[in-house]
DNA sequence: CCGATATTTCGAGAATCCTGGAAATAGTGC
DNA sequence: GCACTATTTCCAGGATTCTCGAAATATCGG
């Protein structure tokens, strides 16, 4: 279910904490943030962030790569994207909202 | 705060639930629909969904207007519009995310 | 292999959420 | 005012979340 699936992102992204987090990470680009970085610009606790770093990264939001002891977090521009999709698709809000996909009424 | 009241939206809709719900509402269009044809539709007990229209209705995502003994609901494009907006500039997860606003990296 | 740094997992407490039934309230029409 | 329908509020139980400190794990440099 796609609804599901954005039901779930959508929650990620609904804590102030991870959307902080997600919009730091969307700044940094494609050059990410180490964790450590993140823990001590967002002034949490290292298990804390974690715990959220977890969520968005099980959701498909942010990636992560290690580089040698330090591991780097980027946004997942693409599952974002996708995310919009959906809510223009389904939930579309914009006045320019076309009948082009789906029905609008039956 | 715009990230605090972001992070609220996003959560009401966070819910497969309400954002279910939600999407009812945007297919309704102007029209809108009464509680009683959502509690139907969605299957749920009267006071549950109650709740969760409290809580779009909290954040401003739906709003109620009364037609004799029935309430009419309906989904406010604009805040959507507004979120949409929020995440573009500040969470923006496109290919085209020009550094109009903000500083991209300092 | 050992020490050092980076990060996660575990455990736990307080808070919040989700759900539904029962009772209360709001508004209508007579 | 009264019966009636539509909806909300109250209550409660079970589940989940958020936060942190302490301990465990992973990777590197030597």
């Amino acid at each position: 279910m796609k609804l599901e699936q954005a039901a779930k992102q959508l929650e990620a992204l609904g804590n102030p904490t991870r959307l902080n987090l997600y919009r730091t990470l969307v700044r940094a680009g494609e050059a990410g943030r180490p964790v450590g970085y993140l823990q001590e610009t967002l002034g949490i606790a290292a298990s804390t962030l974690s715990h959220h770093l977890h969520r968005l990264i099980l959701t498909g939001l942010v990636t992560q790569e290690r580089q040698a002891t330090t591991l780097i977090c980027r946004a997942n521009y693409p599952v974002m994207s996708d995310l919009l999709g959906f809510l223009a698709d389904e939930c579309c809000a914009d006045a320019a909202c076309s009948p082009a996909s789906g029905e609008v009424a039956a």
